[in-house]
Order: structure tokens, then sequence, then C-alpha cells
DNA sequence: TTCCGACCTCG
DNA sequence: GAGGTCGGA
């Protein structure tokens, strides 16, 4: 039977169909917080339009100066795209003080629509954790960083959502060894071979995430093997069986009642699953909000921004590294400091630098000459002590190149009070 | 504790 | 090599 086609929607064509909240863009920024990595299945549909899913149903997400625009699709398959998926699921997770406000102020009876739309509210305001006021946040983080202070000027309104703990989970779980756009396209086929069809908009299908026990079928490692997912095939279906076998439905949800560092570990019992993926999970799903994902990435800031080195020039990133590093953010920024952690990582982003002002892009041409770069170079061996001359030659090589390749970006802030070694 | 190679594919 | 993890030295 032919159906008519659905449209994504835009906010110039029809914006009585859109609910709104108020919502200032240095509290949020759409584009930065959907596009920096933490999710992988938002798409700009139409200019600053984003369009994902979330809580069993398609939404599109715009914004103008103060205010956040949502539009959510009917599921066609389900009555009347009134699935019951809005409403269950979320209904048992703690409430803020929001309903309980509500059901103070409404005495009188509701209709199945209002009551449609006040879950779809507080279901985005949950997804987007708006309760958590970020302009506070980033005073406090600037205020205690100089360097951040720099940074969060330009890179406002970066937060962290609260994830389904499961699509977080197996989403991260296809980052190991990965790019970003590779990873999209994992993710994306994976709710195409394995998700339940929500809706179709213009030619674009849309496809829940797999529940636990569609990714724990024996069949499903083969399959993924066939969309080239290569050896992480194994360890989606795997983490997902041992969770069923070994736990149950409900265990990746407990984990948010859990301290961060229980939650953690017991994450990182899962195949595939090692510390960087754990602090994901626990800092984008798990409302672990002082996790800090420690990655190359991270490193590389880190040591290039507040001067951190090891005692013995480490290559790799060890366990020592991932704890000192996520420590000593952990103190610099406080208990959100995985929140100020994803400000900084978005601002690297190569597909973010046009944000930053043209004066700054500009400024390397005359700072190439190797004064600098030994100077570096130096520094970082008054840690090492040990004479490690047969192969610093091509490690000075390569830091001289990341050195050159650090000028490039920016380089103008002085911090001072972190030059120690290791932090404690 | 730390290091290394292997694991899959592709922009 | 890419926003890692695992197993074995």
């Amino acid at each position: 039977m032919k159906t008519k086609m659905t449209k994504h929607a835009v906010l110039s064509s029809g914006a009585k169909m859109w609910r709104s909240l108020a919502c200032a863009k240095s509290e949020l920024r759409l584009d930065l917080t959907l596009a920096c990595g933490q999710t992988f299945r938002w798409k700009e549909s139409a200019e600053g339009h984003w369009t994902g899913v979330m809580g069993g149903r398609v939404w599109t997400l715009t914004q103008t100066e103060d205010t956040l625009w949502y539009y959510v699709y009917a599921n066609p398959d389900t009555q009347n795209g009134r699935g019951v998926s809005l409403l269950d699921k979320k209904r048992s997770e703690k409430r803020s003080v929001d309903s309980r406000m509500k059901n103070e102020e409404e005495p009188h009876v509701v209709t199945d629509q209002q009551e449609g739309e006040v879950e779809a509210e507080m279901m985005l305001k949950d997804f987007l954790q708006l309760h958590v006021k970020l302009g506070d946040l980033y005073r406090k983080w600037g205020a205690a960083d100089p360097h951040f202070k720099e940074i969060a000027d330009i890179f406002k309104g970066v937060r962290i959502l609260r994830q389904d703990p499961t699509e977080c989970l197996f989403s991260f779980i296809c980052t190991s060894n990965n790019h970003i756009s590779r990873i999209q396209g994992m993710v994306e086929r994976l709710c195409q071979a394995l998700g339940a069809p929500l809706c179709q908009l213009d030619q674009t299908a849309y496809y829940d995430f797999p529940t636990l026990s569609a990714l724990a079928d024996s069949s499903v490692e083969a399959c993924l093997r066939d969309l080239g997912f290569g050896y992480r095939a194994r360890f989606l279906q795997q983490s997902a069986k041992q969770i069923l076998d070994t736990h149950g439905l409900q265990w990746l949800e407990s984990l948010r009642r859990l301290p961060y560092v229980e939650a953690r570990d017991a994450l990182r019992t899962l195949p595939g699953v090692g510390t960087k993926v754990a602090d994901c999970v626990c800092l984008m799903s798990l409302n672990k909000s002082e996790a800090v994902p420690v990655d190359t990435h991270v490193w590389q800031i880190a040591k290039r921004d507040y001067k951190y080195t090891t005692d013995s020039g480490q290559k790799s990133l060890t366990e020592k590294i991932h704890r000192d590093i996520g420590d000593f953010f952990r103190k610099l920024w406080g208990p959100y400091a995985g929140w100020a952690h994803s400000v900084l990582f978005c601002a690297d982003l190569k597909k973010f630098q046009n944000l930053k002002e043209p004066a700054r892009v500009k400024q390397p041409k005359a700072e190439k000459e190797s004064g600098k770069k030994s100077k570096t170079t130096k520094t970082k061996r008054e840690f090492d002590g040990k004479g490690e001359d047969t192969k610093i030659k091509s490690e000075s090589q390569k830091r001289a190149k990341a050195c050159v390749k650090r000028q490039k970006s920016f380089r103008s802030h002085k911090i001072t009070h972190f030059s120690d070694s290791t932090f404690n």
C-alpha cells in the first residue's frame, strides 16, 4: 500500500507543528553537541536542523537565539504514532523536580495528546540534561583554568548528552582503532540490520537501536563481519550475550546507580571494553560526570596545553597515564570534569577549527625555525634522564614535527602552574 | 608495569 | 594510520 511521503521537518515551513523550550545558545549548541563524537546517529537534515533517534522516536531539533525547537515524528507502525516507547520506560526513571511540579499544577483531566507532549518535553530535557546549568559550570572551569577560559569563549554550549546505555555501549565498542566517519557508517548499518524500523523521511529510513537480545544472537557475528565490522563483530555479540547471561536486561541501566569506579570496572569485564570505552559509556550514558575518557587525542591535549609529561617517555597509553590524566583533570575542573573535557575535545576537532578566529590560525609562519623546537625536546628530556640517544633520532624528529604542528594550531597562552612532571 | 603485534577496513 | 583492546612477552 502506498503511503504519503513524509518529509524532514523544517522550522521555516510550518512552525506551528513544532514545540519549543526556552534555551540560550550558551547553554546548548546543537551543532557542537551532536557532532563532536559523543553520538553517531544525528545528522544535519537541513541547515541547522538535526535529525536523529531518541527514545524510540525520530526527532528533528533546531534552535534560534534563545529557543530550542523540536519536532517528533509519528511512527506509522505503532498505533497512530502513539508508541508505548515514549511513555513506559522513562517513567520509572528518577524524575526531576519538573514532574512533581506538573502533577500539582495540573489537577484537571489531561488528554492523551497533552500527556504525550509533556512526555516528549521531559524526554528531551532529560536527553540534553538541561537541568545542568552549563553557563555556571563554564564560569567555574574558566576561573580554575585559564586555558579553558580561552577556549570556552568560542566553544560555548558543548553539553554531554544522557544517552541510552545500550546504544552508547555498543556504539563505542565500534570506535576502537577507528575514525568517526567509518564509525557513523557502521552504527547506521548496525541499526539497519538489527534494529526495528521507525519511519521514513524523504529518502531516509530510520531505525531504532538494536535490543540486547537482537545483538546477542549467535548469528550476529557473521552478519556484522559481512557488514564490515571486522574483529569488532565478535565483541558486540559477545558483550551482549555476556550481559544477558550473567546480569540480565536491566543491568546496564542499573549501573547508573553505582559509583563511577564500580560502574567503570563492571563495564571493563565486557569483551571489547577497555578503560577508554568504559569511561565514554560512564560519562555519556550513566550519569558519571566525573569520568574523563582518555584517548590518544586527550593525551596530546594534556601534553600540549597542560605540560603533562611522563617520567619515562611513554609511547603508548598505559593504565597509569589514563589514571593520571583523569585524576589531573578531575582535580582541576571538579566533579563535572568529563563535561569540561568534552569542550576541549570538541575545540580540537579538525572540523571545528573554522570557529576559531582567523587571527590565531594565521600566526604560525614566523616561528618555524629550530630554536623553539629543541627547547621543547630538551624540557622533556630533563624528565627522562636516561640517555636514549640511540632511539632519540627518530623520536626527536617525530617530536619536532609534532611541535611544529602544535605551533600551527595555537600557542599564545601561558599556563605555568602545572609544569611539574606527572600529576598526582 | 610496560611494551608490542595483531585485529578489519577504508578515507 | 584512525578517538582501542587483548594476549603474550
